[in-house]
DNA sequence: AATTATTTTTAGGTTTGTCTAACTTTTATT
DNA sequence: AATAAAAGTTAGACAAACCTAAAAATAATT
């Protein structure tokens, strides 16, 4: 009843491409995954047979239910290990990337719900995207980090990445913590750093570190 | 340079078997593995040509200096990888070897060496056994969990496996730490309890399921 | 609408790692 | 030492996941 890390890695890369284009096509998905168009067809033909694909030749394909629910499982492992490595093991998310592609085919259902609590079932990976949660229902407001927030409009704080001591220390002076409302009043080009106003309180200054793993989003769903 | 799953699997089988009796032959290795005798003869021409085998037909075979080398990063991975599984996400040393056996072929030498760091550089994982550092030395002193230690006999604190506040505490309150000398003077058939003296002190009772996760060896080596 | 260009599929081949069945070498037994 | 038994190897086949080259279907262009 598992899939195979091919299989897997077809299903990631089909439910990325639908979520913008509906309907996915042979060459699309080949150029995606730098693999050939006729390498492509063999494997739907696979994943048809399996239930996981809707695909008529010629005709494009798109995840079926059972599929969609593969591809959310594995993103769910994706996400959880990126957030593992950037959190836990403090590797800068540009690093994390290429080994969560790896981790993500560890698949223990038990092993990845111990994960999520040990992490403290965190809402977002590093990147910034959301991670689905045991039923895989995940976030879909966008969410940013705070360094890429436009001036004066109210964020509220979703996430903070790479905890520390010393970052929550930092955190708790400026009386930060999750879901906690700021709006950017100042952007500082000499060295990135900017003026955020917490709450009622006075404006102080942060650090462009600080802000670019604060992560933000507008509105009212988070809690 | 890396090698396949199938062969790190062949790698680390050779090794275990060759701990033992030296050489290792076909059939040994094929009963180890639940895989055929032909299969075994054809992987061994495999790792020959990659020189991680000294193997001659008919004469049996064991890991080349390099092949030795593959075995002990393997080895690494998955011992670390256990110890992680026991110690962070608190499964128990029974589910976790299955768990290991898919993580330890993740091979990113910069993963496993932030993973050693962020579990504090263990030295034995959660069966007991060494795990190899960095340069792949491990420790050679057998060690056991303090439940199977004979009566009367100094045993020295090496590891102590599923830290949390709540067992912190505990051996804070007994004063037992890393490296601390003990006695067992007694053992409680009814429950499993045991009777220790550690250092000067006065003799205490601890229960089962302490003694079952405090690691001991006899010796100078450890510190 | 006919023709050309593009996209997709099919047909047949390769590599990795397994298998069974047949054969060879080594070891054990009489 | 000859023969039987056991162990190990070779030969040929198969599934998975890829490939190239050729054919077929669809889309674009004149």
């Amino acid at each position: 009843m598992g899939y195979s890390v091919s299989e897997e890695n077809y299903i990631k890369a089909i439910f990325h491409l639908q979520q913008k284009q509906g309907k996915v096509t042979t060459n699309e998905l080949s150029n995606h995954m730098k693999t050939r168009p006729a390498s492509i067809t063999d494997m739907l033909k696979k994943l048809k047979k399996r239930n996981l694909v809707h695909y008529q030749p010629y005709q494009g394909f798109k995840l079926s239910v059972t599929g969609k629910k593969a591809a959310i499982e594995i993103i769910r492992r994706h996400r959880l290990w990126e957030f593992f490595l950037a959190d836990k093991l403090k590797f800068n998310w540009v690093e994390v990337h290429e080994m969560a592609e790896q981790l993500e085919h560890v698949s223990n259902k038990k092993l990845i719900d111990k994960l999520d609590e040990y992490l403290a079932f965190p809402k977002f990976d590093p990147h910034g995207d959301p991670i689905p949660d045991i039923n895989g229902k995940m976030d879909s407001t966008p969410q940013v980090s705070l360094d890429q927030w436009s001036l004066n409009k109210t964020a509220y704080v979703s996430q903070v990445m790479y905890s520390s001591p010393e970052l929550l220390e930092l955190l708790a002076h400026h009386k930060i913590a999750i879901g906690t409302a700021l709006e950017i009043k100042k952007r500082f080009e000499y060295d990135g750093s900017i003026e955020i106003k917490v709450q009622q309180r006075a404006p102080v200054t942060i650090s462009e570190t600080l802000a670019k793993i604060i992560f933000v989003h507008h509105g009212s769903t988070h809690q």
